[in-house]
DNA sequence: GGCAGTCTGGTAAGCGCTTACCCTGTTCGT
DNA sequence: ACGAACAGGGTAAGCGCTTACCAGACTGCC
């Protein structure tokens, strides 16, 4: 049973010492070019394959980035995974993928793997439960990298500390969007559907709503805001319920997400209202499966790849300038969102006419 | 700048020598309580993390998987990336996704990449391209990866040599049920749409197709099947171009999967053909969208997650007996297909009635 | 009381790679 | 023509951990 080559298998073979082959490999020192054929010829003849850990082990960066996600399977998330795998694979980094499934524990353990593996950048993906200890949690282990001359980089959720940089998006202003275009058509009383509570990115869409009824001078009925979840079984369900009790005193449903507006659909479809006609639905997210819904769904825009790229060149370029990584001012970055219109919204229904 | 704190520190603090501190880390040999309670003092004084790294150069498996998908948004990847995390993280590893995004050539690329991590097992998702020289270097890959005492594995594709263990799925099985569900709703002309020619996956769907047609002694028509890709532009544009030929010749649309139906759907809506009064249609894959669709898609499913599964468990047995890596017939799975009905069946139209 | 067996813990040899440091020739600039 | 600068390459000291091997201190048993 062959015995995987070592660097020094492939410099007896090729008659040099191991520092040279090391050398050659890497190519950030002169090797003749003789010498650096009969090394090739080496590595090829043993099927020679560098260490990565002892590379590490050496001081080198592992080159490889972890990332911290709710669910895989779920677009949100895929999107802005596909964005950081993208941008890791271009500087020829390896992407470690952890899911908690929401449980902010698996969160704390998933980032003490990673520091264990000395990911070159660890990035954390999506909304944070509002909660003291867990936050402080998070900070000291953001440091305890930094030590290690790793970063820990926020996506899509506010940074808990001046110290860590965070690559957000304007999610206030997506729903202010939504509520306002849903105000336009004629909709005052609108069913905010969906969101967990004490999450920051329901906490901020629930913002966002209220503050466009505000700047309306709607009033928020607390009966028409359902906090729960953000799954489409949520939303399904809950709607039921509303449904159940009578006659909708509500002309437009804002689901807090896709997926829940997915479910609202079907909710919508088994009491047999008609979208845009009887009620109308805007969502948020822009999954692929908003269009594919009939009717397509007008929801709010995130740029969740470019926020997944960005954050991995913001932990990268911090990386480079070594010496700095300690002075630099994490420069956080915001993107934009943006409401797409689409069909399923349409004019307030007259009151039971 | 705090250093980050090694093993010798730690066992300096808690006046023992690193070999204690490391068996009060792993645990695997005795350790008084006094001592080891002074350890765990000491560790979280310091803030104490493992270096992964390290350990790995000492000898021990990294406790990582690779897994090679196409495409991280694509939910049929998705799922069987769900399944690999799973169980992955249920053994505690951590999981390395590389996308290839259909390129081969990235496919060995990740390949190396991942055997210079030394990964516990690294699974190669999804279909593979009919070529011997790639799959030449693929069984080369496979033996070099073994030799470090790591697995590769097939997951959804068959495997090219002995050696190589593979997860695979009925997908002629699957193919076949379809259209014989097809057959006895009448169907006898059914456009099989979809799928890129030479990729092991298309070739056996269109296999199981035939299989069927023939099983009750329909011919196939060549014009009735229009390959080439497996995205939902695809579908959409082939389907049209068909379509504008002039009417139907058809009655029935067998996709190759899911997201090609995706495209047909829209084709098909465009055309005004009403789906399943006109034209019915089938899927494969069984994604979260095909029921999301109007009318909700009959598809074939697949036990992507379980696959996913099954894959990293194959890999981690083998792992076990370590000695019998190489002497283990690689036991191979193969999981079943089934269909799903939906609605986007129905019996076939009168010829042009 | 002597000795085998059990507990604990230390010593030190690697694991495979990078790189600071050192050395030998060449090649130039002036 | 001569020192500087550079190309090319070797030596060996780690990087932080695990573990084989060894040793002292008890325990209990005959």
């Amino acid at each position: 049973m062959p015995r995987r080559a070592t660097i020094a298998d492939v410099a007896a073979l090729a008659n040099v010492s191991s520092a040279t082959v090391s050398r050659a490999l890497s190519g950030n020192y002169p090797v003749a070019q003789a010498t650096r054929a009969r090394i090739e010829a080496a590595v090829s003849e043993l099927g020679y394959v560098v260490n990565a850990q002892a590379r590490a082990l050496a001081g080198l960066p592992t080159r490889t980035v972890g990332i911290i996600i709710n669910e895989i399977v779920d677009s949100f998330y895929a999107y802005v995974a596909r964005g950081v795998e993208q941008e890791a694979a271009a500087s020829g980094r390896l992407c470690l993928v952890c899911c908690t499934h929401g449980d902010p524990r698996q969160e704390l353990a998933f980032l003490d793997l990673l520091h264990e593996q000395r990911a070159d950048a660890v990035i954390l993906v999506g909304g944070s439960i509002s909660d003291k200890r867990h936050a402080g949690e998070i900070i000291a282990r953001g440091k305890s990298l930094r030590d290690t001359g790793s970063l820990l980089i926020h996506c899509g959720r506010a940074t808990p500390s001046e110290d860590i940089a965070a690559v957000e998006y304007d999610n206030g202003g997506g729903a202010f969007a939504a509520t306002d275009h849903l105000l336009t058509n004629g909709h005052r009383r609108i069913l905010y559907l969906g969101g967990p509570k004490r999450l920051s990115t329901s906490e901020d869409r629930l913002e966002g709503h209220k503050r466009a009824l505000a700047s309306r001078g709607v009033e928020v009925d607390p009966d028409l805001i359902q906090l729960g979840g953000f799954g489409q079984r949520f939303g399904y369900e809950r709607l039921k319920t509303v449904l159940a009790q009578g006659a909708p005193s509500f002309t437009a449903v804002f689901a807090a997400n896709d997926n829940t507006a997915i479910g609202a659909y079907q909710a919508l479809e088994e009491a047999g209202l008609r979208i845009p006609e009887d009620i109308s639905v805007v969502g948020y997210d822009d999954l692929p499966a908003a269009s594919l819904l009939r009717p397509a769904l007008t929801t709010v825009n995130i740029p969740l790849e470019e926020m997944g790229r960005r954050a991995v060149r913001l932990a990268v370029a911090h990386g480079n300038e070594y010496a700095d990584a300690y002075s630099v001012a994490s420069h956080n970055v915001r993107l934009g969102t943006h409401l797409v219109l689409r069909d399923s919204v349409g004019p307030a229904r007259r009151k039971r006419r």
